[in-house]
DNA sequence: GATGAATGAGTGTTCATTCAT
DNA sequence: AATGAATGAACACTCATTCAT
């Protein structure tokens, strides 16, 4: 699975361009996007967006300052392209492999792992805390994420849960109507971490383990 | 219920100097005090930490900026002190309130309308997701906030479920295993209502009451 | 010896004054004026004009801070007076008495003597130093000072030795045409200490009577 | 004689930007440098340290504020690299031309002429007034001129003298004991021109010259 | 008179952004 | 395209001075 955009795992290596380059090939031109962005990452969710400072993110870039400003015209859209650039189409390959007719623990199953192995320890779990953190104060980003995201991921759920529903799995209706219950242990995983991991670490296989439990045991009580 | 050392909603007016400065009475001071925290409150929740003016603190809480500093050594102990000073005794009062034989229903009940009443739409709601932005940034603060809430509120959460495992409720242990699965949704809530508040607002209400019913009828599958 | 409206030495001592005040006797008022000035010594030497805060000097003569605008108008007087009230009078003491015909080595040893015993290790010193440093600064401060310090004391030096030149007393005209080379070991000792004291310690005494030694030993060449 | 890293006399004239700032070349590096420190100069001894505003010195050098940082950390900075910076090897020069034997008399008034021509009315002046009023203050400038420029001074001074001595010469023994004391006419000059210059000039040279009229005829007694 | 809380102008320092090379 | 020196607006913090009590 690749992700759009986002720079390839361990890039972190400052690469110092020499000086005869040829004529700026799109290719190189990427790279260093990817490079930046790299970078970017681990300064922004390190001191968040406001105490973050480019000095720092060109150099661990390896680049002059001033290059920054020829990839991204200033500080608060590199951050936002930053948050784009890692946008995850999980969704996108969880709808593809999922047949029409999945069965929902199957289904669940499918969706917690790929949260542990795609998005835990990954960029991509900074990406979504920096998302937490900080995306109150960026609207555009907030809106961009929710559409591209979070909307697509509740037609997701919706689709197989209602199905489901119909077909008389217990508290399949209940998390059709909100998905965000399915969502809520993983994202609890994320904010523990970054507040509490150091002093009290979190089971968090154990604990998303225990909440598919939880789901796919429960039974609606009859009215 | 109160709350310790915390500004009663509603004082964002800047009072000057009230009805007329006394020297230095301690009720005074405290209500000086408790004027700069709720301005704090304000500024730090709508720019962060690093982006907030303490010129603007000053300017809403109607004193000087010199003033600030009368009261806090510097910004960062006045965040520090803010979170701590809205700190809530919630859990105290919860666990004040809750016999030793209460059924596990209506100990979640009374621990979900608690945080409906006494988080969502208050200061305390904005304390949290100031805790949850930066509380990453700031390793006192959250390991103040886990000693002083977190860890006590896990206790209770799990002196209840566990008798009432023993007694054999359905789904008691796991959740006596994992109590941040009791609390996700709400943490949904806030952050849910921060990011995508204005374009997509969630029913918390039915959320959580949609949750607690998952919870209370799920049963552990038999092995 | 006592000099004009100086604070004794040792009442650094806070003297917080009770409640009940009569009516601000003389006395008191004086010996207020005193204890700040003392702490005013205190904490001018030891970080300069510019650095010193007030808030220092009132805590060190334990007012507080209020209370030195009522016996000085503002920081540069308090530093003038400060400087004003230390004043010595110590050319006049010698003045008095000398007599009119002393023989210049007398007069020199006696003079030597003052500055041991009356400056070294004294306020005086302090004052000195201060005012050397910051003198440049205070134009009003160094007329005051040369105006009855320094004219006065280049007087009482001329006098003596232009006496003592005319009854052949070698090297007496020289040092009567410029009274400074008399004067600028002590000089020499007090910015000496200011600065290397630490690193390197002087003998003052050894290097004054060598000086003494020096003046007293040398014979004008005869043209 | 040239003095290292130290500002040309007279630059004190804002350049802005020379003649097209080329990328960065270590001599329009230096020559920033140079700019700066004589503006700090200008301001630092108009001022003394602590009511010296980097602004002026900013104003002053031609450039922005910023800029400053850019050369150096930090105001202290800025003030010891500043007397650093003009550190005479004034001694050195005077050592390598001092033949081993060279009579004292003629040493003397090989130190005397170069403290009138290279001291006075020089930025060695105001730098040597700035290190007298401040130098208390700055430990470590204080040890660093006492290590670079008074230790050597007093040895050159102590070897001549001492040979002198051995010759027979009257009062050598006596100045090379206290070297302090061939000096402190100098320092004298200095600080009255600091103090009273304004109001009652002093023939600096005719001093200088009397004081060794009677350092050269003096004589030990005889014990 | 004495107090000390309050003020707000002032200053050292940072850092996003620009632009000559 | 890339650089990095230079810029200057912005901001945390200080402290002499005031004034209600």
């Amino acid at each position: 699975m690749t992700v759009t955009g986002a720079p390839a795992a361990g890039d972190n290596i400052p690469v110092r361009a020499g000086r005869g380059r040829r004529k700026a090939s799109p290719e190189a031109t990427d790279e260093r996007r990817r490079i930046i962005l790299a970078a970017a990452l681990d300064v922004f969710s390190r001191h968040g967006f406001a105490a973050a400072r480019l000095d720092d993110v060109a150099a661990q870039a390896g680049v002059a300052k001033g290059t920054l400003y020829l990839y991204f015209p200033n500080k608060q859209t590199l951050f936002q392209e930053l948050i784009r650039s890692y946008l995850s189409p999980l969704f996108d390959k969880l709808a593809q492999e999922t047949p029409p007719d999945v069965p929902p623990q199957a289904f669940i199953a499918r969706f917690f792992e790929m949260f542990r192995t795609q998005v835990l320890g990954t960029e991509r779990q900074r990406i979504l805390h920096l998302l937490i953190s900080e995306g109150s104060r960026f609207p555009e980003i907030a809106e961009f994420y929710h559409r591209e995201v979070v909307s697509r991921g509740i037609e997701l759920v919706q689709g197989v849960l209602r199905r489901a529903a119909q077909e008389g799995v217990p508290s399949a209706a209940t998390l059709a109507q909100f998905p965000q219950l399915l969502v809520a242990p993983m994202i609890v995983a994320v904010i523990w971490d970054s507040l509490f991991g150091r002093i009290h670490p979190l089971d968090v296989d154990g604990m998303l383990k225990a909440h598919v439990r939880l789901l796919t045991s429960s039974e609606e009580p009859k009215p």
